[in-house]
DNA sequence: GACCTGCTGCGGTATG
């Protein structure tokens, strides 16, 4: 792209010079750089005071060219008053720690090397009390620190005189924080900064979007007017990546998320890579992947493993090994989505379904570091479904087509969190406050009504919980501002500060043992592996054995807080499960999905196999149009199945489950249990469903309008388990319960006893309750995924297409397979008999049965 | 004997 200076064209090299201070200009140089187009334009905006959002691919100098104005600013001392300033110039806000300290280290090069002077310094967690006192009174020109710290920094009293001289505001992985809810107090955090520090304009720095505006928007103090956006820069795209999909000569399994099939097929593409990463997205697959992979490695290659579970300490060191090129693969999670180029990555590969298209080129853009290297990546997928779905993945990166998660709006729990930091520091007046969260982009819709409940919850604990004493945190002065009611509160939210909540775990601690059965002594010192989920230890009995920080590992008992474990030599362990978040399928994924299934000119570049089976579905049954819902009857064993295909992913399926049983449940059709996976839902019974159907006793058309999302969806969701789930982490948040307390950790256990207690109190005497509210908008939006399933059934709407059927059809199969797997809604007393996938499979692909 | 799903991230201060 030309640049252009009075109206004359001009080259890069001239441009730099014309907007970088010699001083600069000559480091680049001798670099043998030259600054990039998107690096000037930055410069040149933001000397115009112009907040941008900067959207570039990894590689591309994006960090530097977030803090050059910054620099320049602090070295040629365009910032007037810089005698006269207290606090930092430039504030740097990143989600993960160690980003925040590789940034400082990869910034103090330039500094040191053009002996600039300017001071730059990380305040995280990490930081020691004394560095983070000091810097209270001594505070950097560049600050860079994490979300969480930011909102400690402003409960501080002296917050105003820190900030005032604050002149930019650099936010790193901007893609990614937004769509959180660390994001959205982040987000009024950085409404608070626009009231102290009005002048300091912002930078965003995020990977390639769906939605550029809306973060734009995101940036940018709102008005109630019209939305407010920041500048835009395209950084220049990188080459397009290369992907291709596993080609394997095993048969792909119908069903199941393992990948063992490949394991040979994916042990060979590391032997001919120099450096890979294997992406899976499960942390027990990563162990089961990471022991296969020992276990046929003729070579020993150099493999390690990563993910959020194990010890920061162990971590750690495979990041080193890897930066250091002693690694062939790493198999890892999430964990290496983001953040920081670990080492000369030269190929991905990605097991399983890739879920998202944007997530998936996260994940593939950590295969290249320059800019003009096409990255390499393959694609494995676990089953047939996922074969599609990888398809959809390809076609959607090769046209960059972007999924990514829009902003989070706003969380009433997070603002209470916010609303009592905010009396931490100085009292505020309501009006002003509410003023200031209404002009944070998630709150911009923020009634006066909803503030004002928010308010009152935190300084009384609301109607319910008026009368005890210690939900009361605030106290209003005789001028109608607001204080804290003590401050040992002030102590209690500095310790309970942030948005991330932890499902209850265990310190996996091992230890030796001596001894059988009784006589077993177990010693209570050891190494700490890594952690796992409390409710994963209860189920195990001392003796049993699973793996962990890949190894086979004996559970010896609980102490405290410990789980005991000593090294075993034992065949099939248990693998070690976590509840954790799950990404459903997105929407856009899925929508390519069926339009792959409805372009039967398109089969031919599918394996053999998955398209023998769409082609039996087509002759037995049908292949629904992209636009359609199929739905099939038929019967097996004494029962009679209903399968329908919507695509919406698990969690969505899961809500149509259990609104359609509770439907049929009243249409007499006696309805038994339903299941679920990411493509399709089957629903069982002990009626004749085909018949009801063709007798016209069950309108199809009826069993799926919309208004079922009226139905019954509030009282079955109050009496559920996930409600109490969700209801504990907004009670966490919003301070209502502690998790940590001065001088005593509180287990998981304690946590949810009493946040159980509340949610009951709250229920029966103030069922209106703020954070009652806000469970419910984080279970409608996050586990039922009702917003999904309402659109899928406003698309279905007179689309429905039905098929009486003699036997299971072979689309049918993998949902099918599921059956037996999991606990089933509605069924949990009766036994169920998993189905013997063999014979279901014959019965399918049988294409000699008579067809209706 | 084959089969097994479910991510990531942060976190205090004043005083002795």
């Amino acid at each position: 792209m030309p640049l252009r200076v009075d109206g004359a064209e001009i080259t890069l090299a001239e441009a730099g010079r014309l907007a970088l201070p010699e001083l600069f200009a000559e480091w680049f140089a001798a670099q043998g750089w030259q600054p990039r187009r998107h690096q000037l334009e930055l410069l040149g905006l933001a000397s115009r005071g112009l907040s941008t959002l900067l959207i570039a691919p990894t590689g591309g100098g994006k960090t530097l060219a977030g803090f050059l104005p910054s620099l320049v600013e602090l070295t040629e001392a365009r910032d007037h008053d810089q005698n006269a300033r207290v606090g930092p110039h430039t504030l740097y806000i990143s989600p993960l720690k160690a980003l925040a300290v590789d940034v400082a280290r990869n910034l103090e090069r330039p500094v040191s090397e053009m002996k600039l002077p300017i001071t730059l310094e990380t305040r995280t967690g990490d930081t020691s009390a004394s560095k983070r006192a000091r810097q209270r009174l001594k505070p950097p020109d560049i600050l860079m620190t994490t979300p969480e710290q930011l909102a400690l920094l402003l409960a501080l009293p002296d917050a105003s005189r820190l900030f005032k001289g604050l002149r930019a505001i650099v936010l790193d992985e901007l893609h990614a924080i937004v769509a959180s809810k660390r994001g959205v107090l982040l987000s009024l955090g950085l409404a608070r900064l626009a009231r102290l520090a009005p002048e300091a304009r912002r930078v965003g720095l995020s990977a390639t979007v769906a939605d550029p505006d809306g973060l734009r928007a995101w940036l940018m103090p709102q008005t109630p007017e019209q939305p407010v956006l920041a500048e835009l820069i395209m950084g220049d795209a990188g080459a397009n990546a290369n992907i291709s999909i596993l080609a394997s000569q095993e048969r792909v399994p119908w069903a199941g998320h393992s990948a063992r099939y490949a394991m040979p097929e994916i042990y060979k593409a590391i032997c001919e890579a120099k450096m890979t990463l294997v992406f899976v997205n499960t942390r027990s697959q990563a162990e089961m992947i990471f022991q296969d992979l020992w276990t046929i490695n003729e070579l020993n290659l150099p493999i390690a493993l990563h993910h959020g579970s194990l010890d920061v300490s162990q971590r750690r060191k495979v990041e080193a090994a890897m930066a250091s090129g002693q690694l062939r693969a790493v198999v890892c999670t999430s964990t290496l989505d983001l953040g920081i180029d670990w080492g000369e990555v030269d190929l991905v590969i990605n097991v399983g379904a890739p879920k998202g298209a944007s997530r998936l080129m996260q994940r593939i853009g950590r295969a290249s570091h320059r800019l003009d290297d096409p990255s390499r990546a393959l694609l494995v997928p676990a089953n047939r479904f996922e074969v599609l779905e990888c398809q959809a993945a390809q076609g959607a990166a090769a046209e960059g087509q972007q999924d990514s998660e829009p902003p989070v709006g706003g969380k009433l729990d997070v603002l209470a969190q916010h609303v009592l930091g905010s009396a931490c520091g100085e009292p505020f007046d309501a009006t002003v406050l509410f003023e200031e969260v209404r002009s944070a982009y998630p709150y911009r819709g923020l009634t006066r009504d909803n503030f004002d409940s928010v308010l009152s919850f935190v300084a009384t604990g609301g109607y319910a919980l008026k009368s005890y004493d210690r939900y009361a945190k605030l106290r209003q002065l005789p001028d109608g501002r607001w204080r804290l009611a003590h401050p040992k509160i002030g102590q209690q939210y500095r310790l309970n500060v942030g948005t991330i909540v932890e499902a209850a775990m265990l310190k996996v601690k091992l230890v030796s043992a001596r001894g059988l059965g009784d006589r077993r002594l177990v010693g209570r010192g050891g190494k700490i592996l890594g952690e796992v989920e409390e409710w994963f230890v209860e189920q195990l009995a001392p003796g049993d054995t699973f793996v962990f920080a890949s190894q086979v590992l004996r559970f010896e008992g609980l102490d405290d807080l410990d789980a005991l474990v000593t090294r075993a030599y034992k065949e099939d362990p248990k693998i070690p499960s976590y509840n954790g978040g799950k990404f459903p399928l997105s929407t856009y994924l899925a929508e390519r999905v069926r339009e792959i299934l409805s372009k039967p000119d398109g089969w031919r570049s599918l394996p053999d196999q998955v398209r023998d089976w769409l082609g039996v579905q087509d002759y037995k049954s049908l292949v629904p149009t992209a636009a359609e819902m199929l739905v099939e009857t038929f019967p097996r064993g004494a029962r009679w199945y209903l399968v329908c295909y919507p695509f919406e992913g698990r969690l969505a399926h899961q809500t149509l489950g259990m609104l359609l049983t509770r439907r049929l449940e009243r249409l007499r059709a006696r309805p038994l249990g339903f299941v679920a996976n990411e493509y399709a839902l089957a629903v069982w019974g002990t009626r004749d469903l085909s018949l009801m159907i063709s007798s016209g006793k069950l309108s199809l058309d009826f069993l799926f309008d919309e208004d079922m999302l009226g139905d019954d969806l509030d009282s079955w969701l109050a009496e559920s388990n996930l409600m109490k789930r969700t209801f504990r982490t907004c009670a966490i948040i919003a301070g209502l319960i502690e998790r940590r307390h001065p001088g005593k950790e509180k287990t998981g256990r304690q946590v949810t006893f009493s946040s159980d207690l509340i949610y009951d109190v709250l229920r029966e005497h103030e069922p209106t309750h703020v954070l009652l509210r806000a469970a419910w908008d984080d279970a409608a939006t996050g586990l039922l995924d009702i917003r999904r399933l309402g659109d899928m059934l406003k698309r279905v709407k007179g689309r429905l297409t039905y098929r009486a059927l003699d036997a299971v059809s072979p689309l049918a199969v993998p949902v099918m397979l599921e059956i037996g797997r999991e606990r089933i809604y509605g069924e949990a007393h009766e036994a169920l008999f998993a189905e013997a996938a063999e014979s279901l499979i014959d019965e399918a692909m049988q294409i000699n049965s008579s067809v209706h």
